[in-house]
DNA sequence: TGGACCGTCCCTCCCTGCGGAACATCCGTC
DNA sequence: GACGGATGTTCCGCAGGGAGGGACGGTCCA
């Protein structure tokens, strides 16, 4: 090997022929395939047998030709969800950030968890959150408390069945009947808070972000040390609230929602 | 090798770290990766060179962290194009073949070509399309007059600059002025017509299906022999644009359509 | 029936892909 | 500044994995 190779041509040959399907060339046979990229039909084969196995291929049991398959279809959505979210969100919160100087983020909920997606750091930063992708306890969060709050009732309950939920400070709501009545609240006021919840000396507060059908997807916060946050809160929540109507709108979402 | 193997081993590879990426962890680093597949770091920062070469992925440069790339998106799109069309289009167009007893197809606009993407078959056929996939001169068949008839001028004239109208009948319409009237009066009657222009003895009549933001983004035609054809024309046309019109509505067209 | 086309499978050859370890960089702590 | 821990990147040796040619079976058509 003269050359150190950077690159595995088998698993280029397989991007390729990925990249070789599009909206007009939505259905291909081995032999079309082979001809297009070079390569011989065993191999071409062999690549086909491989993605569809993985689902990024299926193939028509007439014709016996091949097709992009379902996993195609997820990480096509999983790419442009965090694309649209990405695009709509930069500026209300970068305007959110500079009315309030303080750190930015959305999440999203997963199971009992939050996943924190996007984060602008305030020049106050306290390194109080750490990089994207970064998780925490959905109880403890004012994210987590707000995407928790706009859940339906048997969704939640199904949630809080068996929760066991863990105290990360003594300001946190362990009990599973006071963090209910407390999300019913958040519901109502359109936001939610975590006062010293997740870590003693910070609070935070956080609003919904909605889609085109009305769907709360996401949850946008400001975060900030207590003696920072605390002379402020009201304006605060209102600007956090507006920079998550400003975000939803730019998703679709309209006072009056199409039916889903 | 005691068994023979379908599947290549490094192609798998490379599909599950692809999976591994969803709206939740759009973001992973190479040690993470490595972890999550149960592969060596180097062996998985491979896998990652070669698919941010292909642009299945891509690396933040100041993080070091990869997420999936553009032509994720651009795979994805053409996954759920092509599903979205297919499934608004498949009752309108089983419909419409009931209707006339005669073949429907769906095309959309490649340059100057047409590509059928969809087709449905009547009894009666006079085997005079090929599969699904096929090209043709987009300004001798109905779908494609359809097509370009709702382009902007700019885009048209820019298309007509140079086009050599080749003729494939003695009724093909080769002069760019002709061409140009038929058309817009194609646009002004909401549908267009083929008359004996791709093939001598075969006529159709061909509609708009639009999308959520009023793009004409295919067209669906009615197609048979003159002599079954002609007596029922006017019946026919109504029949193709009603099943555009659905077709367009369950792709989200409305008669206000949101702006683009 | 024969020919043309397709997708699938097998066998042989050789080179490619894997992982461990070293390396370079960054960050936080003392 | 030195050190430790984390990261992503590079190199080298080894063995098994990947490529292609060709045979096979199925389908379609004249």
């Amino acid at each position: 090997m003269p050359e150190t190779r950077r690159t595995l041509s088998s698993v280029q040959n397989a991007a390729r022929l990925l990249k070789t399907f599009t909206s007009l060339d939505r259905e291909l046979g081995v032999t079309e395939l082979a001809h297009r990229l070079g390569l011989g039909k065993s191999t071409v084969h062999r690549l086909l047998a491989t993605l569809a196995e993985e689902q990024l291929i299926e193939q028509d049991p007439v014709s016996g030709r091949y097709r992009l398959g379902l996993a195609v279809h997820e990480l096509g959505a999983a790419a442009s969800t965090a694309t649209d979210l990405h695009a709509a969100a930069l500026t209300p919160m970068s305007v959110l950030r500079a009315r309030t100087g303080e750190t930015v983020q959305i999440a999203v909920l997963d199971g009992r968890e939050v996943v924190y997606v996007e984060r602008l750091d305030s020049p106050n930063t306290l390194a109080l959150f750490l990089e994207v992708g970064r998780r925490n306890d959905a109880h403890v969060t004012g994210t987590g408390k707000c995407l928790l709050s706009f859940l339906d009732e048997a969704t939640l309950d199904r949630m809080l069945d068996g929760w066991e939920l863990r105290a990360q400070t003594p300001s946190t709501i362990t009990d599973p009947l006071a963090l209910k009545k407390e999300l019913a609240r958040s519901r109502r006021r359109g936001y939610a808070t975590n006062l010293h919840e997740s870590e003693v000396g910070v609070i935070s507060v956080a609003g919904p972000i909605r889609d085109g059908h009305n769907r709360v997807i996401a949850s946008m916060s400001v975060a900030g040390p207590a003696e920072r946050m605390e002379p402020v809160m009201e304006r605060t929540t209102q600007a956090v609230v507006e920079a998550c109507a400003v975000t939803s709108r730019r998703l679709g979402w309209t006072q009056n929602p199409r039916p889903t």
